[in-house]
DNA sequence: CCAAAAGTGTTTTAGTTACACCCATGG
DNA sequence: CCATGGGTGTAACTAAAACACTTTTGG
Protein backbone atom coordinates (compact mmCIF):
# COMPACT_ATOMS: atom_id res chain seq x y z
CA UNK A 1 0.00 0.00 0.00
CA UNK A 2 2.99 2.62 -0.67
CA UNK A 3 2.79 5.83 -2.16
CA UNK A 4 3.50 4.48 -5.52
CA UNK A 5 3.65 7.72 -8.89
CA UNK A 6 -0.23 7.41 -10.03
CA UNK A 7 -0.93 5.62 -12.89
CA UNK A 8 -3.98 4.78 -14.75
CA UNK A 9 -5.32 0.80 -14.23
CA UNK A 10 -5.75 -1.23 -17.50
CA UNK A 11 -8.00 -3.70 -16.36
CA UNK A 12 -11.75 -3.57 -15.12
CA UNK A 13 -12.25 -1.77 -12.00
CA UNK A 14 -8.56 -1.68 -10.28
CA UNK A 15 -6.55 0.90 -9.15
CA UNK A 16 -3.03 -0.11 -9.04
CA UNK A 17 -1.97 2.63 -6.77
CA UNK A 18 -3.67 0.32 -3.98
CA UNK A 19 -0.81 -2.00 -4.97
CA UNK A 20 2.68 -1.91 -4.14
CA UNK A 21 4.40 -2.65 -7.15
CA UNK A 22 7.19 -5.46 -7.86
CA UNK A 23 10.56 -4.92 -9.44
CA UNK A 24 10.41 -6.46 -12.85
CA UNK A 25 14.42 -7.81 -13.99
CA UNK A 26 15.02 -9.82 -17.44
CA UNK A 27 17.85 -12.73 -16.94
CA UNK A 28 19.39 -14.05 -19.74
CA UNK A 29 20.78 -17.33 -20.25
CA UNK A 30 23.65 -17.11 -22.94
CA UNK A 31 24.33 -20.50 -23.98
CA UNK A 32 27.00 -22.19 -26.66
CA UNK A 33 28.07 -25.25 -27.89
CA UNK A 34 32.01 -25.39 -26.69
CA UNK A 35 33.50 -29.35 -27.52
CA UNK A 36 30.43 -30.89 -27.56
CA UNK A 37 29.14 -29.87 -24.40
CA UNK A 38 26.24 -27.23 -24.21
CA UNK A 39 27.65 -24.33 -21.81
CA UNK A 40 26.42 -20.90 -20.34
CA UNK A 41 28.31 -17.83 -19.80
CA UNK A 42 27.29 -16.94 -15.79
CA UNK A 43 29.12 -13.85 -13.34
CA UNK A 44 29.87 -14.34 -9.71
CA UNK A 45 27.75 -12.30 -7.16
CA UNK A 46 29.70 -9.97 -5.49
CA UNK A 47 27.25 -9.38 -2.69
CA UNK A 48 24.55 -10.81 -0.68
CA UNK A 49 22.44 -12.59 -0.74
CA UNK A 50 23.92 -15.69 -2.58
CA UNK A 51 27.31 -13.77 -1.89
CA UNK A 52 29.63 -15.56 -4.16
CA UNK A 53 27.21 -17.94 -6.01
CA UNK A 54 27.17 -17.87 -9.57
CA UNK A 55 24.53 -15.78 -11.33
CA UNK A 56 22.61 -15.41 -15.15
CA UNK A 57 23.61 -12.27 -16.19
CA UNK A 58 20.31 -9.77 -15.56
CA UNK A 59 19.39 -6.14 -14.50
CA UNK A 60 15.49 -4.04 -14.16
CA UNK A 61 13.53 -3.47 -16.60
CA UNK A 62 13.80 0.54 -17.50
CA UNK A 63 10.49 2.01 -17.76
CA UNK A 64 10.61 3.44 -21.19
CA UNK A 65 12.56 -0.11 -22.79
CA UNK A 66 10.59 -2.78 -23.82
CA UNK A 67 11.49 -6.62 -22.55
CA UNK A 68 13.34 -7.33 -25.60
CA UNK A 69 15.02 -3.82 -25.35
CA UNK A 70 16.13 -4.59 -22.01
CA UNK A 71 17.37 -8.49 -22.97
CA UNK A 72 19.90 -6.80 -25.49
CA UNK A 73 20.86 -3.90 -23.55
CA UNK A 74 22.02 -6.75 -20.72
CA UNK A 75 23.63 -8.70 -23.53
CA UNK A 76 25.79 -5.72 -24.21
CA UNK A 77 26.45 -4.34 -21.00
CA UNK A 78 27.44 -7.66 -19.72
CA UNK A 79 29.01 -9.48 -22.62
CA UNK A 80 29.73 -7.04 -25.55
CA UNK A 81 27.50 -8.88 -27.75
CA UNK A 82 24.90 -8.16 -30.04
CA UNK A 83 23.22 -9.34 -33.02
CA UNK A 84 22.44 -12.55 -31.20
CA UNK A 85 19.48 -15.08 -31.83
CA UNK A 86 17.31 -14.26 -28.72
CA UNK A 87 13.99 -15.75 -26.99
CA UNK A 88 11.88 -14.40 -24.30
CA UNK A 89 11.78 -18.36 -22.62
CA UNK A 90 9.65 -17.46 -19.15
CA UNK A 91 8.55 -15.28 -16.46
CA UNK A 92 9.32 -16.31 -12.78
CA UNK A 93 7.63 -15.13 -10.16
CA UNK A 94 7.49 -16.78 -7.56
CA UNK A 95 6.65 -14.40 -4.19
CA UNK A 96 10.26 -15.72 -2.10
CA UNK A 97 12.40 -15.92 -4.89
CA UNK A 98 14.44 -12.93 -3.78
CA UNK A 99 14.56 -13.43 -0.21
CA UNK A 100 14.97 -9.12 -0.34
CA UNK A 101 12.11 -7.87 -2.05
CA UNK A 102 9.59 -8.88 -4.31
CA UNK A 103 11.17 -9.08 -8.31
CA UNK A 104 9.62 -10.84 -11.08
CA UNK A 105 12.47 -11.84 -13.74
CA UNK A 106 11.43 -12.51 -17.34
CA UNK A 107 13.76 -15.23 -18.35
CA UNK A 108 15.17 -14.73 -22.03
CA UNK A 109 17.91 -17.46 -23.74
CA UNK A 110 20.57 -16.17 -26.60
CA UNK A 111 22.40 -18.57 -28.51
CA UNK A 112 25.55 -17.89 -30.11
CA UNK A 113 28.90 -19.61 -31.64
CA UNK A 114 31.50 -20.81 -29.93
CA UNK A 115 33.86 -18.00 -30.97
CA UNK A 116 32.07 -15.32 -29.92
CA UNK A 117 31.69 -16.80 -26.68
CA UNK A 118 35.37 -17.40 -26.11
CA UNK A 119 35.50 -13.22 -26.69
CA UNK A 120 33.43 -12.38 -24.56
CA UNK A 121 35.02 -14.58 -21.88
CA UNK A 122 38.14 -12.62 -22.86
CA UNK A 123 36.61 -9.25 -22.57
CA UNK A 124 35.46 -9.65 -19.36
CA UNK A 125 36.91 -10.92 -16.36
CA UNK A 126 33.79 -10.87 -14.34
CA UNK A 127 32.40 -13.43 -16.55
CA UNK A 128 33.25 -17.63 -16.63
CA UNK A 129 31.99 -20.48 -18.23
CA UNK A 130 30.36 -23.23 -17.22
CA UNK A 131 29.43 -26.82 -18.64
CA UNK A 132 25.60 -27.32 -18.22
CA UNK A 133 24.63 -30.76 -16.47
CA UNK A 134 21.67 -32.09 -17.23
CA UNK A 135 21.27 -35.24 -14.43
CA UNK A 136 17.95 -37.12 -14.78
CA UNK A 137 18.36 -38.18 -18.35
CA UNK A 138 14.94 -37.18 -19.66
CA UNK A 139 13.19 -33.71 -19.66
CA UNK A 140 11.57 -32.78 -16.59
CA UNK A 141 11.94 -28.95 -17.31
CA UNK A 142 13.43 -28.81 -13.87
CA UNK A 143 16.65 -27.29 -12.18
CA UNK A 144 20.25 -28.39 -13.95
CA UNK A 145 23.55 -28.14 -12.28
CA UNK A 146 26.42 -26.34 -13.54
CA UNK A 147 30.30 -27.85 -13.95
CA UNK A 148 33.91 -25.86 -13.94
CA UNK A 149 36.26 -26.75 -16.27
CA UNK A 150 37.87 -28.42 -13.36
CA UNK A 151 34.99 -30.32 -12.91
CA UNK A 152 33.14 -29.27 -9.73
CA UNK A 153 29.87 -28.41 -9.53
CA UNK A 154 29.19 -25.15 -8.11
CA UNK A 155 25.93 -23.50 -6.64
CA UNK A 156 23.77 -21.37 -8.81
CA UNK A 157 21.71 -17.95 -6.80
CA UNK A 158 17.63 -17.79 -6.85
CA UNK A 159 16.06 -19.65 -8.86
CA UNK A 160 18.43 -19.72 -11.90
CA UNK A 161 19.34 -23.64 -12.13
CA UNK A 162 15.67 -23.84 -12.84
CA UNK A 163 15.77 -21.18 -15.69
CA UNK A 164 18.83 -23.06 -16.83
CA UNK A 165 16.73 -25.92 -17.05
CA UNK A 166 14.01 -24.54 -18.46
CA UNK A 167 16.19 -23.15 -21.24
CA UNK A 168 17.40 -26.60 -21.82
CA UNK A 169 14.47 -27.59 -22.24
CA UNK A 170 13.02 -25.24 -24.74
CA UNK A 171 16.43 -25.44 -26.88
CA UNK A 172 16.09 -29.31 -27.37
CA UNK A 173 12.33 -28.97 -28.17
CA UNK A 174 13.15 -26.32 -30.65
CA UNK A 175 16.25 -28.36 -32.00
CA UNK A 176 14.23 -30.43 -34.66
CA UNK A 177 11.82 -28.27 -35.78
CA UNK A 178 13.44 -24.53 -36.22
CA UNK A 179 16.51 -23.85 -37.17
CA UNK A 180 18.07 -22.81 -34.06
CA UNK A 181 20.44 -25.14 -34.24
CA UNK A 182 22.75 -23.17 -37.13
CA UNK A 183 22.72 -20.28 -34.35
CA UNK A 184 25.79 -21.99 -32.77
CA UNK A 185 27.38 -22.80 -35.88
CA UNK A 186 29.57 -20.59 -37.78
CA UNK A 187 28.33 -18.80 -40.69
CA UNK A 188 30.51 -21.51 -42.86
CA UNK A 189 29.98 -25.21 -40.91
CA UNK A 190 30.47 -28.80 -41.82
CA UNK A 191 28.05 -31.50 -41.35
CA UNK A 192 29.77 -32.75 -38.57
CA UNK A 193 29.83 -30.05 -36.81
CA UNK A 194 25.96 -29.10 -36.90
CA UNK A 195 25.93 -33.04 -35.81
CA UNK A 196 28.07 -32.23 -33.18
CA UNK A 197 25.82 -29.86 -31.54
CA UNK A 198 22.73 -31.36 -31.91
CA UNK A 199 24.25 -34.31 -30.45
CA UNK A 200 25.27 -32.41 -27.34
CA UNK A 201 22.40 -30.50 -26.96
CA UNK A 202 20.33 -33.65 -26.83
CA UNK A 203 22.95 -35.59 -24.81
CA UNK A 204 22.37 -38.36 -27.40
CA UNK A 205 25.03 -40.15 -30.14
CA UNK A 206 22.95 -40.13 -33.72
CA UNK A 207 24.16 -42.00 -37.27
CA UNK A 208 25.83 -39.97 -39.44
CA UNK A 209 24.27 -41.03 -43.09
CA UNK A 210 20.78 -40.77 -41.54
CA UNK A 211 21.78 -37.26 -39.58
CA UNK A 212 23.26 -35.94 -42.93
CA UNK A 213 20.38 -37.10 -45.11
CA UNK A 214 17.83 -35.66 -42.58
CA UNK A 215 19.02 -32.29 -42.54
CA UNK A 216 19.43 -31.99 -46.41
CA UNK A 217 16.43 -33.04 -47.15
CA UNK A 218 14.60 -30.19 -45.13
CA UNK A 219 16.47 -27.98 -47.15
CA UNK A 220 17.74 -24.23 -46.13
CA UNK A 221 21.46 -25.78 -46.10
CA UNK A 222 23.62 -24.85 -49.04
CA UNK A 223 26.42 -26.02 -49.98
CA UNK A 224 29.95 -23.55 -50.50
CA UNK A 225 31.94 -25.72 -53.09
CA UNK A 226 34.45 -24.92 -50.22
CA UNK A 227 36.18 -27.22 -47.63
CA UNK A 228 38.07 -27.40 -44.11
CA UNK A 229 41.24 -27.00 -44.25
CA UNK A 230 43.81 -28.01 -40.98
CA UNK A 231 42.38 -31.37 -41.03
CA UNK A 232 44.65 -34.58 -41.59
CA UNK A 233 42.18 -36.30 -43.12
CA UNK A 234 39.57 -35.77 -45.95
CA UNK A 235 38.25 -32.17 -45.60
CA UNK A 236 34.65 -32.17 -45.35
CA UNK A 237 32.91 -29.28 -47.51
CA UNK A 238 31.08 -26.64 -45.97
CA UNK A 239 27.71 -25.62 -45.97
CA UNK A 240 25.80 -22.13 -45.14
CA UNK A 241 22.21 -22.02 -43.56
CA UNK A 242 19.90 -20.21 -45.99
CA UNK A 243 16.79 -19.33 -43.85
CA UNK A 244 13.47 -20.64 -46.26
CA UNK A 245 11.27 -17.92 -45.74
CA UNK A 246 12.07 -14.93 -43.28
CA UNK A 247 14.34 -14.92 -40.64
CA UNK A 248 14.81 -17.45 -37.83
CA UNK A 249 12.90 -16.83 -34.60
CA UNK A 250 13.21 -13.89 -32.34
CA UNK A 251 9.73 -13.82 -30.98
CA UNK A 252 7.56 -10.60 -30.96
CA UNK A 253 6.07 -8.70 -28.24
CA UNK A 254 4.28 -5.73 -30.20
CA UNK B 1 12.82 8.75 -11.23
CA UNK B 2 9.67 8.66 -8.38
CA UNK B 3 10.61 8.24 -5.13
CA UNK B 4 9.48 4.28 -4.93
CA UNK B 5 9.52 2.19 -1.63
CA UNK B 6 12.99 1.09 -1.05
CA UNK B 7 14.40 -2.43 -1.97
CA UNK B 8 17.12 -3.64 -2.84
CA UNK B 9 18.52 -4.45 -6.27
CA UNK B 10 19.03 -8.37 -7.54
CA UNK B 11 21.59 -7.51 -9.62
CA UNK B 12 25.18 -6.49 -10.03
CA UNK B 13 25.54 -2.99 -9.30
CA UNK B 14 22.15 -1.72 -9.71
CA UNK B 15 19.66 0.26 -7.81
CA UNK B 16 16.24 -0.40 -8.38
CA UNK B 17 15.08 3.11 -6.46
CA UNK B 18 16.96 4.65 -9.54
CA UNK B 19 14.26 3.39 -11.54
CA UNK B 20 10.47 3.98 -12.21
CA UNK B 21 8.97 0.67 -11.68
CA UNK B 22 6.38 -0.63 -14.40
CA UNK B 23 3.20 -2.00 -13.37
CA UNK B 24 2.34 -5.47 -13.66
CA UNK B 25 -0.39 -7.69 -14.88
CA UNK B 26 -1.50 -10.91 -15.51
CA UNK B 27 -3.94 -11.14 -18.87
CA UNK B 28 -6.25 -14.72 -19.08
CA UNK B 29 -7.13 -16.16 -23.04
CA UNK B 30 -9.90 -18.49 -21.49
CA UNK B 31 -10.44 -21.19 -24.19
CA UNK B 32 -12.73 -23.51 -25.02
CA UNK B 33 -13.95 -25.79 -28.38
CA UNK B 34 -17.67 -25.47 -28.69
CA UNK B 35 -20.04 -26.81 -31.52
CA UNK B 36 -16.33 -27.91 -33.47
CA UNK B 37 -14.99 -24.12 -33.27
CA UNK B 38 -12.36 -22.35 -31.11
CA UNK B 39 -13.52 -20.12 -28.52
CA UNK B 40 -12.63 -17.74 -25.86
CA UNK B 41 -14.62 -15.89 -23.16
CA UNK B 42 -13.77 -11.72 -23.07
CA UNK B 43 -15.48 -8.75 -21.28
CA UNK B 44 -16.33 -5.88 -22.48
CA UNK B 45 -14.13 -2.80 -21.41
CA UNK B 46 -16.34 0.15 -19.66
CA UNK B 47 -13.79 2.70 -19.50
CA UNK B 48 -11.40 4.42 -21.80
CA UNK B 49 -9.12 3.53 -23.51
CA UNK B 50 -10.48 1.38 -26.09
CA UNK B 51 -13.98 1.86 -24.01
CA UNK B 52 -16.36 -0.73 -25.55
CA UNK B 53 -13.70 -3.21 -27.21
CA UNK B 54 -13.68 -6.30 -26.10
CA UNK B 55 -10.85 -7.09 -24.26
CA UNK B 56 -9.32 -10.29 -22.00
CA UNK B 57 -10.24 -10.93 -18.38
CA UNK B 58 -7.13 -9.46 -16.38
CA UNK B 59 -6.27 -7.43 -13.14
CA UNK B 60 -2.92 -6.70 -11.17
CA UNK B 61 -0.29 -9.08 -9.86
CA UNK B 62 -0.02 -8.13 -6.03
CA UNK B 63 2.73 -7.85 -4.28
CA UNK B 64 2.00 -11.11 -1.83
CA UNK B 65 0.75 -13.65 -5.13
CA UNK B 66 2.89 -15.72 -7.15
CA UNK B 67 2.45 -15.08 -10.75
CA UNK B 68 -0.13 -18.64 -10.75
CA UNK B 69 -1.83 -17.43 -7.73
CA UNK B 70 -2.74 -14.40 -9.68
CA UNK B 71 -3.87 -15.92 -12.69
CA UNK B 72 -5.72 -18.37 -10.54
CA UNK B 73 -7.40 -15.48 -8.66
CA UNK B 74 -8.57 -13.75 -12.25
CA UNK B 75 -10.02 -16.89 -13.11
CA UNK B 76 -12.21 -17.24 -10.25
CA UNK B 77 -12.89 -13.48 -9.83
CA UNK B 78 -13.81 -13.16 -13.57
CA UNK B 79 -15.15 -16.78 -14.90
CA UNK B 80 -16.09 -18.44 -11.28
CA UNK B 81 -14.29 -20.99 -11.66
CA UNK B 82 -11.12 -23.19 -10.62
CA UNK B 83 -9.22 -26.50 -11.13
CA UNK B 84 -8.56 -25.68 -14.64
CA UNK B 85 -5.76 -26.36 -16.63
CA UNK B 86 -3.70 -23.12 -17.18
CA UNK B 87 0.08 -22.77 -18.37
CA UNK B 88 2.02 -19.27 -18.62
CA UNK B 89 2.25 -18.31 -22.53
CA UNK B 90 4.24 -15.24 -23.27
CA UNK B 91 4.95 -11.68 -21.21
CA UNK B 92 3.86 -9.01 -23.29
CA UNK B 93 6.19 -6.14 -22.28
CA UNK B 94 6.25 -3.40 -25.67
CA UNK B 95 6.67 0.20 -23.85
CA UNK B 96 3.32 1.74 -25.75
CA UNK B 97 0.90 -1.41 -24.97
CA UNK B 98 -0.99 0.40 -22.66
CA UNK B 99 -1.13 4.23 -24.12
CA UNK B 100 -1.73 5.44 -20.54
CA UNK B 101 0.99 3.72 -18.40
CA UNK B 102 4.25 1.21 -18.90
CA UNK B 103 2.29 -1.92 -17.85
CA UNK B 104 3.98 -5.25 -18.10
CA UNK B 105 1.42 -8.32 -18.51
CA UNK B 106 1.95 -12.08 -18.26
CA UNK B 107 -0.10 -14.09 -20.28
CA UNK B 108 -2.08 -17.43 -19.39
CA UNK B 109 -4.10 -19.69 -20.96
CA UNK B 110 -6.32 -22.13 -20.02
CA UNK B 111 -8.48 -24.73 -21.46
CA UNK B 112 -11.91 -26.10 -20.21
CA UNK B 113 -14.53 -28.01 -21.31
CA UNK B 114 -18.06 -26.38 -23.35
CA UNK B 115 -19.97 -27.26 -20.50
CA UNK B 116 -18.01 -25.45 -17.92
CA UNK B 117 -17.80 -22.77 -20.51
CA UNK B 118 -21.43 -22.34 -20.73
CA UNK B 119 -21.97 -22.09 -16.68
CA UNK B 120 -19.10 -19.23 -16.72
CA UNK B 121 -21.19 -17.64 -19.24
CA UNK B 122 -24.56 -17.59 -17.21
CA UNK B 123 -23.03 -16.62 -14.20
CA UNK B 124 -21.79 -13.93 -14.98
CA UNK B 125 -23.67 -10.89 -17.71
CA UNK B 126 -20.22 -9.31 -18.24
CA UNK B 127 -18.76 -11.93 -20.21
CA UNK B 128 -19.54 -12.92 -23.57
CA UNK B 129 -18.28 -15.86 -26.05
CA UNK B 130 -16.33 -15.49 -29.75
CA UNK B 131 -15.30 -17.67 -31.84
CA UNK B 132 -11.40 -17.42 -32.56
CA UNK B 133 -10.64 -16.76 -36.39
CA UNK B 134 -7.19 -17.51 -37.59
CA UNK B 135 -6.96 -15.77 -41.30
CA UNK B 136 -3.99 -16.80 -42.83
CA UNK B 137 -4.19 -20.66 -42.62
CA UNK B 138 -0.97 -21.12 -41.20
CA UNK B 139 0.99 -20.23 -37.79
CA UNK B 140 2.64 -16.76 -37.72
CA UNK B 141 1.74 -16.78 -34.16
CA UNK B 142 0.28 -13.59 -35.25
CA UNK B 143 -2.69 -11.78 -34.40
CA UNK B 144 -5.99 -13.41 -34.75
CA UNK B 145 -9.69 -12.09 -34.94
CA UNK B 146 -13.24 -12.98 -33.47
CA UNK B 147 -16.13 -13.42 -34.39
CA UNK B 148 -19.38 -13.01 -32.23
CA UNK B 149 -22.44 -15.24 -32.45
CA UNK B 150 -24.00 -12.53 -34.92
CA UNK B 151 -20.95 -13.76 -37.35
CA UNK B 152 -19.82 -10.11 -36.55
CA UNK B 153 -15.74 -9.04 -36.35
CA UNK B 154 -15.27 -7.02 -33.43
CA UNK B 155 -12.42 -5.27 -32.32
CA UNK B 156 -10.44 -6.54 -29.37
CA UNK B 157 -8.37 -4.07 -26.69
CA UNK B 158 -4.66 -3.12 -26.20
CA UNK B 159 -2.27 -5.95 -27.76
CA UNK B 160 -5.02 -8.85 -26.62
CA UNK B 161 -5.56 -10.23 -30.44
CA UNK B 162 -1.68 -10.97 -30.74
CA UNK B 163 -1.72 -12.90 -26.83
CA UNK B 164 -5.18 -14.59 -28.36
CA UNK B 165 -2.49 -15.95 -31.45
CA UNK B 166 0.14 -16.94 -29.32
CA UNK B 167 -2.42 -18.74 -27.32
CA UNK B 168 -3.35 -20.52 -30.45
CA UNK B 169 0.00 -21.76 -31.92
CA UNK B 170 0.93 -22.71 -28.79
CA UNK B 171 -2.40 -25.07 -28.12
CA UNK B 172 -1.90 -26.36 -31.44
CA UNK B 173 2.00 -26.92 -30.86
CA UNK B 174 0.88 -29.13 -28.03
CA UNK B 175 -1.96 -30.97 -29.23
CA UNK B 176 -0.27 -33.65 -30.38
CA UNK B 177 3.26 -34.27 -28.07
CA UNK B 178 1.21 -33.54 -24.77
CA UNK B 179 -2.70 -34.38 -23.31
CA UNK B 180 -3.87 -30.66 -23.39
CA UNK B 181 -6.73 -31.76 -25.68
CA UNK B 182 -8.18 -33.91 -22.85
CA UNK B 183 -8.72 -30.49 -21.02
CA UNK B 184 -11.39 -29.40 -23.16
CA UNK B 185 -13.48 -32.89 -22.69
CA UNK B 186 -15.67 -33.61 -20.05
CA UNK B 187 -14.25 -36.49 -17.78
CA UNK B 188 -15.98 -39.34 -20.55
CA UNK B 189 -15.70 -38.78 -24.06
CA UNK B 190 -15.88 -40.49 -27.19
CA UNK B 191 -13.13 -40.50 -29.88
CA UNK B 192 -15.57 -38.57 -32.37
CA UNK B 193 -15.21 -36.12 -29.76
CA UNK B 194 -11.48 -36.11 -29.24
CA UNK B 195 -11.20 -36.06 -32.96
CA UNK B 196 -13.29 -32.81 -33.32
CA UNK B 197 -11.79 -31.45 -30.97
CA UNK B 198 -8.34 -31.86 -32.46
CA UNK B 199 -9.87 -31.15 -35.56
CA UNK B 200 -11.36 -27.40 -34.75
CA UNK B 201 -8.19 -26.73 -33.20
CA UNK B 202 -6.16 -27.74 -36.03
CA UNK B 203 -8.69 -26.52 -38.75
CA UNK B 204 -8.12 -29.68 -40.36
CA UNK B 205 -10.15 -32.32 -41.55
CA UNK B 206 -8.79 -35.97 -40.32
CA UNK B 207 -9.29 -39.69 -41.04
CA UNK B 208 -11.75 -41.12 -38.87
CA UNK B 209 -9.44 -44.79 -38.36
CA UNK B 210 -6.30 -43.22 -38.32
CA UNK B 211 -7.07 -41.06 -35.52
CA UNK B 212 -8.49 -43.74 -33.71
CA UNK B 213 -5.55 -45.99 -33.97
CA UNK B 214 -3.26 -42.82 -33.23
CA UNK B 215 -4.94 -42.09 -30.09
CA UNK B 216 -5.46 -45.61 -28.41
CA UNK B 217 -1.50 -46.44 -29.73
CA UNK B 218 -0.38 -43.29 -27.81
CA UNK B 219 -1.68 -45.13 -24.77
CA UNK B 220 -3.13 -42.85 -21.51
CA UNK B 221 -7.66 -44.20 -22.61
CA UNK B 222 -9.05 -45.79 -20.78
CA UNK B 223 -12.81 -47.41 -22.21
CA UNK B 224 -15.30 -47.27 -19.51
CA UNK B 225 -17.23 -49.97 -20.82
CA UNK B 226 -20.18 -47.71 -20.78
CA UNK B 227 -21.84 -45.77 -24.08
CA UNK B 228 -23.12 -42.94 -25.60
CA UNK B 229 -26.98 -41.76 -25.06
CA UNK B 230 -29.57 -40.10 -26.89
CA UNK B 231 -28.33 -40.84 -30.18
CA UNK B 232 -30.20 -42.37 -33.12
CA UNK B 233 -27.24 -44.21 -34.60
CA UNK B 234 -25.00 -47.04 -32.53
CA UNK B 235 -23.89 -45.22 -29.52
CA UNK B 236 -19.76 -45.03 -29.34
CA UNK B 237 -17.93 -46.66 -26.29
CA UNK B 238 -16.69 -43.70 -23.64
CA UNK B 239 -13.65 -43.35 -23.07
CA UNK B 240 -11.68 -41.58 -19.95
CA UNK B 241 -8.15 -39.99 -19.82
CA UNK B 242 -5.62 -41.32 -17.73
CA UNK B 243 -1.98 -39.45 -17.49
CA UNK B 244 0.60 -41.97 -17.92
CA UNK B 245 2.37 -40.84 -15.13
CA UNK B 246 2.04 -37.63 -13.25
CA UNK B 247 -0.34 -34.87 -14.11
CA UNK B 248 -1.00 -32.88 -17.34
CA UNK B 249 1.15 -29.79 -18.07
CA UNK B 250 0.62 -26.88 -15.20
CA UNK B 251 3.78 -25.29 -15.75
CA UNK B 252 5.66 -24.40 -12.72
CA UNK B 253 7.31 -21.11 -11.45
CA UNK B 254 8.37 -21.70 -8.07
C1' DC C 1 49.92 -47.76 -48.69
C1' DC C 2 47.63 -46.64 -44.39
C1' DA C 3 44.63 -44.29 -41.18
C1' DA C 4 40.76 -41.48 -40.64
C1' DA C 5 36.89 -39.38 -41.68
C1' DA C 6 33.88 -37.85 -45.82
C1' DG C 7 30.29 -39.21 -48.37
C1' DT C 8 26.82 -42.72 -50.96
C1' DG C 9 23.64 -46.74 -51.92
C1' DT C 10 20.56 -50.26 -50.25
C1' DT C 11 17.74 -52.53 -47.01
C1' DT C 12 14.79 -52.57 -43.05
C1' DT C 13 11.65 -50.72 -39.95
C1' DA C 14 8.14 -48.05 -37.80
C1' DG C 15 4.59 -44.83 -37.96
C1' DT C 16 0.92 -42.98 -40.44
C1' DT C 17 -2.55 -42.71 -44.09
C1' DA C 18 -6.13 -44.42 -47.40
C1' DC C 19 -9.63 -47.31 -48.37
C1' DA C 20 -12.76 -51.07 -48.07
C1' DC C 21 -15.53 -53.34 -45.26
C1' DC C 22 -18.48 -55.21 -41.33
C1' DC C 23 -21.19 -54.08 -36.99
C1' DA C 24 -24.78 -52.18 -33.98
C1' DT C 25 -28.52 -49.29 -33.10
C1' DG C 26 -33.13 -46.53 -33.74
C1' DG C 27 -36.82 -45.91 -36.48
C1' DC D 1 -34.45 -53.45 -43.64
C1' DC D 2 -32.43 -49.18 -44.11
C1' DA D 3 -29.77 -45.13 -42.85
C1' DT D 4 -26.10 -43.62 -39.94
C1' DG D 5 -22.17 -43.52 -37.69
C1' DG D 6 -19.10 -46.95 -34.78
C1' DG D 7 -15.40 -49.87 -35.27
C1' DT D 8 -11.72 -53.17 -37.70
C1' DG D 9 -8.52 -55.19 -41.21
C1' DT D 10 -5.30 -54.61 -44.94
C1' DA D 11 -2.43 -52.42 -48.16
C1' DA D 12 0.32 -48.34 -49.47
C1' DC D 13 3.23 -44.76 -48.48
C1' DT D 14 6.82 -42.03 -46.21
C1' DA D 15 10.44 -40.74 -43.13
C1' DA D 16 13.99 -42.35 -40.58
C1' DA D 17 17.53 -45.73 -39.12
C1' DA D 18 21.11 -49.35 -39.76
C1' DC D 19 24.61 -51.14 -42.24
C1' DA D 20 27.92 -51.90 -45.72
C1' DC D 21 30.47 -49.69 -48.78
C1' DT D 22 33.48 -46.39 -51.73
C1' DT D 23 36.15 -41.96 -51.83
C1' DT D 24 39.52 -38.53 -50.64
C1' DT D 25 42.81 -36.46 -48.15
C1' DG D 26 47.66 -36.10 -45.16
C1' DG D 27 51.47 -38.48 -43.84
Amino acid sequence: MSDQTGQIPESAGEDPRAYERPSVTVDLALLSVREGALCVLLLRRDRAPFLGAWSLPGGFVRIEESLDEAAMRILRDKAQMSNVFMEQLFTFGAVDRDPRARVITVAYYALVEAGRFDEALKASVELSLFEILVPWADETGGAVAICSAEGETEPLAFDHAEILGMAVKRLRGKLDYTPVGFELLPERFTLRQLQEVHEAILDRRMNKPAFRRRMLDKGGLQATGERESGVTYRPAELYRFLEPNAGPGQNQEG
